[in-house]
DNA sequence: CCGCAAACGGAGCGGTCATTCCGGTTGTGC
DNA sequence: GCACAACCGGAATGACCGCTCCGTTTGCGG
């Protein structure tokens, strides 16, 4: 037997090749027209059919809670490489991650930081910043008293400045960590 | 003949109360429901009918406009204001009433900037701020490199803390100047 | 090459909402 | 108090969009 995930039956590899196609198109068109885009869009940008889009994902929401889901597993494997930093400087790594990730996501980036994730994510996240941030307050690159409250006020400002897809918005944000 | 603008005959008593709370319902709506609130519900909360709103308002956005040209005006005032203190700590003055204006109008705040506005209402808030930016770095206040990019960021920044009529979001804005 | 489960596309359904229209109502000037 | 223009409410219209359904096509194991 071939070694699959071991509950659902393999995807044909068609099917494979258009669920990766419509995942794609979907980053693409969310980025460009935020949330309230049209499946048909993305449907068509993938090549594919609207009932196709459904056959993989249940519905609109679910699309986008995928796209979100990979987000913030990045941004975890991000935190991991913040912490395997030597230096008190992981957490100035981290935060370059989330601007990254806000510009890659510009479009529905607030969504980010208010949907409901993964607990499990969501917690090694913000253990990570916490760890990150009690690091940067002993090496004295943040002030003593910042807390997590302030640096994910930090990290909120940073995505004000990315809602747009265009081209300023999308390369301003390393030059607002420099006014620290 | 009564006093009144010259060129239009002027409302009936009832339209001009109509038209009152019609504004107020909808800065309530938008606020609270953001700029894709329905218009059924903003003229339900002003206790009239959606014909009254689109007998004096031309389209949903035509409403919108009118909350933003409004918001526009008061941060121009405050512009003046803040320019007219002596010491060079005029643009903290206006920071704040972005902020406080990014508060009051939490749901569509983004529009406050990205909307296209009154060319001159613009330009003179623009100058202001130029004004402001340039006897903050003469006073100390920032650094002397900074300039009205520098600031516009800051205030993008600050907005983006403020995207829900959530009691947290609209309370931690003074905080992240604190920051500085 | 066959047979069929899996996949596909896109028309159509149902619901939401902006905007229009018009028959009934109400300030206002005389 | 009258007459009428200005107003008003809310049903109706049309556009848009998420999602479902079903007849057709296609990868793939035998």
């Amino acid at each position: 037997m071939p070694a699959q995930t071991p509950q659902a039956r393999a995807l044909r590899r068609d099917a494979v090749r258009n669920a990766e196609r419509i995942l794609d198109s979907a980053r693409e068109v969310f980025g460009e027209s935020g949330a309230e885009a049209c499946i048909e869009e993305i449907a068509a940008r993938a090549g594919v059919g609207v009932g196709t889009v459904y056959r993989r994902f249940a519905s609109k929401d679910a699309l986008m809670d995928e796209l979100l889901r990979v987000a913030i597993e990045d941004l975890s494997a991000a935190a991991e490489l913040a912490l395997a930093r030597p230096d008190g400087h992981g957490l100035e790594d981290l935060l370059r991650a989330f601007g990254q990730s806000f510009a890659d996501h510009a479009g529905y980036a607030h969504l980010l930081l208010d949907r409901k994730h993964d607990p499990a994510d969501a917690r090694r996240l913000r253990a990570a910043i916490e760890e990150l941030t009690a690091r940067a307050a002993a090496a004295g690159t943040i002030g003593p008293g910042a807390g997590l409250g302030d640096v994910m006020t930090l990290i909120a400002a940073m995505r004000g400045l990315l809602h747009g897809p265009d081209a300023e918005s999308t390369t301003v944000w390393p030059r607002f960590l420099d006014l620290h």
